[in-house]
RNA sequence: GGUCGCGUAGCUCAGCUGGAUAGAGCAUCUGCCUUCUAAGCAGACGGUCACAGGUUCGAAUCCUGUCGCGAUCACCA
């Protein structure tokens, strides 16, 4: 079903072209502010640039024409350029009856051609995750899920920093002052264990600083001449060597940690299709940049190292090899972007979640993907977003004012849960079922919190005054759907077949905003942005909470009126669980 | 210093490709629980949309400049 805006620019293109002799691709609508009479509102003024004449004429012109002409319209009212329709009732209980009627309504049929592919989440192996962790992994699992709605094959994977200098340091700390300790033995969280071994390596490292320094060193001398430090460089070098112990201990750790991950990931309700390491992707890109070389988009300096040259395009020169021949950063990207498309070979697009410190990065990236000739250069998006800051400022790993992510979400649903309690309305639900609910909610909160922010924004997050469970958050949402079953238990939804000529402004306005749900998936797929979800639904469950407040639904009124609301409730709740879907929130049938 | 992003109510945020008198929540204050869930509803208070120009019928929105905040400009990732 067309839109309402849509339809009636149908029937007035025709008019204008040959009244006006006017091509006109977009009209423009808004919904009728509430002081005026009428729906639907045309603004007259955006003609003028076509038409030349005066609006208040134009508008009055095409409002008869409508009036007229179209039988949904049956009032207009003009107001300086603005010509505001008024639309038969019979409209609205249509639009209801075919949103009914629409399985999955506002999502696409999906094409199995479309592939795309979302990285998110891409941790270092030698730290838990954190609250940045958070944000970047419900963004990229909230777009994968919207872009799937905007009917994308959608393949979720991410990048596994595992190999480097930092992963050694936890491993040379746990070797030298562990004494053996494993998950097992100490009953920690694996990724909790190795983190706190990387943080011991820093003390230690501190320590031994701070001798040398005593013996007069100067602080740069004692940092590159710490024995732990040195240690740690060997390890790095028969790690790359493939010096058995090594390695072994290398597995041996990563895998604790990815446990500790893996429990992380499901508490948070995100998962992935494919996992690329940087371990087997590190050296990845080499043939690559021969190719430019070849080619001549790249140069090599006399000390063997290999740059790009992008000051014509207003950016810096960029090294892709170091002199001795290893690979950066840079070069590793470019060779799992070329990787990615081989193992995809009719991937439409590749969406990189990563923080908006690395803008540079992804656009450097993307311009020698594109010099190198690949036409899938330009279908490749950084999905950029914001720190999140701690009223202190930033988390800094080191100085312990890291909001870990296990324990930002045992606290949420510890919040949710001493908030149910005190409401008290939970009696005869089984404990377990409690547990599960008290995690819906506490977790609703804290992904509304973050997803209801503009993705490039920065965020601020006060640990000490939690999140909102009242307002415009999570539980809001959640409670309205809990509500609206609430009502379906006691009233199941009847015939759509009712025609009804009474229907409140208040209902028209709901019905006007799930029509809008459709289109705001694909401006939410096309921008990338979950924040335009999570307004949307917020939108749609004030309205429906004002209406619902108000009007009785049970009330022995009007039979067709009755089941009309009814199925009203049924819609809007179907539209709820389908949009907090795409946010990653659940909703619960009752709370 | 160069580049990029941000700046809307005391606080946290919406505001779609320019449209009518800039909207929510929190906080403060006033009402509403004997009927389907009060994590709610109705209302009051609160704004020079950072500042200055420009574009036009019309600017929070587009352009230019200024100021403030942040990020980035490594043979780190």
């Amino acid at each position: 079903m067309q839109s309402l805006a849509h339809q009636i620019s149908e029937i007035l293109k025709p008019f204008l072209k040959q009244t006006f002799n006017a091509d006109i691709s977009q009209l423009e609508f808004q919904s009728t502010r509430n002081e005026f009479d009428g729906d639907i509102t045309l603004v007259v003024f955006s003609l003028l640039r076509y038409i030349k004449a005066n609006p208040v004429q134009l508008a009055n012109q095409l409002g008869i024409y409508l009036t007229e002409h179209v039988d949904m319209v049956s009032d207009f009212n003009v107001v300086k350029g603005f010509l505001n329709l008024s639309i038969k009732d019979d409209y609205y209980v249509q639009s209801l009856n075919h949103i009914t009627a629409t399985k999955n309504y506002g999502h696409c049929t999906p094409d199995p051609k479309a592939v795309h592919l979302v990285e998110y989440s891409s941790p270092n192996t030698n730290k838990p995750l954190h609250l940045g962790h958070i944000r970047n992994n419900l963004l990229g699992y909230s777009v994968a899920q919207i872009l799937k709605a905007s009917g994308k094959q959608v393949l979720k994977t991410q990048i596994i920093n595992d190999r480097g200098i930092h992963i050694c340091k936890s491993m040379l700390a746990w070797k030298k002052f562990g004494s053996g300790e494993t998950p097992e033995s100490t009953g920690l969280k694996g990724d909790k264990l190795v983190g706190n071994y990387y943080v011991r390596f820093d003390q230690e490292y501190k320590k031994e600083i701070q001798q040398l320094m005593a013996k007069g060193e100067s602080e740069d001398e004692a940092k590159s001449h710490a024995p732990l430090f040195i240690e740690a460089q060997k390890m790095l070098r028969d790690w790359e060597a493939g010096e058995p112990e090594v390695v072994a201990l290398w597995k041996k750790m990563n895998g604790w940690v990815y446990d500790g991950f893996k429990t992380t990931y499901s508490n948070l309700g995100v998962d992935f299709d494919s996992y690329y390491y940087e371990s087997e992707t590190y050296l990845l890109g080499k043939e690559l940049i021969e190719k430019g070389l070849e080619e001549a988009i790249f140069y090599r300096k006399e000390d063997g190292s290999v740059w790009v040259d992008l000051t014509a395009e207003g950016l810096d020169e960029k090294l892709l090899l170091r002199s001795d021949g290893t690979a950066v950063y840079m070069t590793q990207d470019l060779g799992t972007a070329l990787q990615r498309y081989k193992d995809n070979p009719t991937m439409g697009g590749m969406v990189y979640t990563v923080g908006n410190e690395q803008d540079y990065h992804f656009k450097v990236l993307f311009l020698i993907l594109e010099k190198l000739g690949f036409s899938w250069a330009n279908s490749l998006y950084h999905l950029s977003y914001g720190m999140v800051d701690l009223p202190e400022g930033k988390m800094k790993s080191r100085e312990g004012t890291v909001v870990d992510a296990d324990d930002l979400m045992e606290e949420m649903t510890n919040t949710a849960a001493t908030l149910s309690e005190e409401l008290g309305k939970l009696e005869g639900m089984s404990i377990e079922d409690k547990k599960v609910l008290y995690k819906t909610i506490g977790l609703g909160a804290l992904k509304y919190f973050i997803l209801k922010v503009d993705p490039k924004k920065s965020i601020l997050f006060d640990p000490k005054t939690s999140v909102d469970f009242a307002g415009n958050t999570g539980p809001f949402i959640q409670y309205t759907y809990a509500r609206i079953q609430s009502i379906l238990r006691s009233a199941p939804m009847t015939s759509t077949e009712h025609l009804v000529d009474q229907i409140s402004e208040k209902e028209k306005e709901i019905i006007k905003h799930l029509l809008l749900y459709p289109d705001t998936i694909q401006q939410a797929a096309a921008s990338y942005s979950p924040a335009l979800v999570a307004n949307f639904i917020y939108d749609l469950v004030k309205y429906f909470n004002s209406f619902y407040q108000n009007i009785p639904i049970l009330g022995g009124e009007d039979q067709a009126m009755e089941s009309f609301r009814i199925n009203l409730c049924h819609e809007v709740a179907r539209v709820i669980s389908s949009g907090t879907g795409l946010l990653g929130i659940s909703v619960p049938e009752r709370m």
